[in-house]
DNA sequence: TGATTTTTGGAACAATTAGTCCAATATTTC
DNA sequence: GAAATATTGGACTAATTGTTCCAAAAATCA
């Protein structure tokens, strides 16, 4: 009975997120979404309840789209600090892949726009964070040997999240490739040390 | 001749700045400011081009009031990693004594909702990152025993400066102090931990 | 005090916003 | 192929946006 939708939602979902990454969500109207996906006004508020809702849908699909990808690593069994390499690696060339400045995470450039004023989308904000600290302390745990939910592994966890936050933050007025590189090596080379000093104080006790 | 101003400028930007850090370029309109500044939209016309303009009085206004206190002992000859360490104490402190969830910082809000989008106002963010980078440098190039112009001396300053961003930006969704405390305490150690393993990188040399 | 000058607050404006609605359209079913 | 049905795109709306403008007000100068 039902007539099938032109332009699948997943398509719809995917250029509407690219629209709202790059530009933000009050930068962002609804005519600009009409025109970058290709679909009607009545379309876009039959299928989605509008504009905030939308955006909701965007924040979920961009886990599976722009998160998931790399950081699965991180996350799988027996992972360790090649994961996390990797997973900056990989978010190091979607920057590449787009235009000078980058958009930097979508996530985060929400936390800053909305999070404080909107407790549902500040929910979505944490659980992202806490999925990224999740994963990370995943790894963590392995190379220092201690259980995820130690004090230790969680913190840097948590460290490592904010920081590479602000490393996509920064992307969005970066004049070169380079110098956001430069401090994703930065970020990796700290982790390291971190994780070394922890295997010296171990070794000394 | 001129009539002299109700509410002087300054109290005006300082107002509008306000505003404009907690809920961000987009989402204060006009008639927000005329509100919390309690100057009519008139005034606010004749002293200022418009929005736009405010808002670059504000972003200038910012160095001076939430920057400079604080960050002025970490551009200070002979500074150390204790001025660092003070700086973050000072930036703690103001987040401390604002409504949950944070403000996070003007500049960093900024950075994520405009710099890709207004090459003038991102030249404004990035000169706030130079003097971030600047100071942080001139701190550590004392510690570590090397000029300030030394690339290992600017890239760990310049990380620290985005690390930093990374925790003002997460204190827009934080639920508690403690949280965002613990982090500015790990970037500390961190800190410690590169400049300590470049003394030892020395001395084995 | 009265004339002059500058600033003020709010009314009015054009442009843009998110959201509504429905005739036209495309698909399915019989 | 025709009736039935669900979806679509774009015209429309009400509200809000940033900005302009000007009569009233306040301060200075004579």
């Amino acid at each position: 009975m039902p007539r099938p939708r032109s332009p699948s939602r997943d398509a719809l979902v995917e250029n509407a997120m690219r629209q709202f990454w790059k530009y933000g969500y009050e930068a962002t109207s609804v005519d600009d979404l009409v025109q970058s996906t290709g679909v009607g006004r009545g379309a876009l508020y039959t299928e989605f309840g509008g504009k905030r809702d939308l955006f909701l849908a965007c924040l979920e699909h961009y886990q599976d789209a722009a998160v998931t990808p790399g950081f699965e690593q991180v996350e799988a069994d027996g992972a360790g600090l090649e994961a996390i390499q990797e997973f900056l690696d990989v978010r190091m060339a979607t920057f590449r892949s787009m235009d000078l400045p980058g958009a930097g995470c979508l996530v985060g450039n929400t936390l800053t726009e909305l999070a404080a004023l909107d407790p549902e989308i500040s929910r979505a904000v944490r659980s992202h964070y806490d999925r990224l600290t999740d994963g990370f302390a995943n790894a963590l745990s392995n190379e220092m040997g201690l259980k995820k939910h130690h004090k230790q592994v969680r913190e840097l966890a948590a460290f490592i999240a904010y920081s590479a936050q602000g490393l996509w933050a920064f992307s969005r007025c970066a004049q070169s490739v380079r110098e956001v590189q430069e401090r994703a090596d930065t970020l990796m080379e700290v982790i390291k040390l971190k994780v070394e000093a922890w295997g010296r104080a171990k070794r000394s006790v």
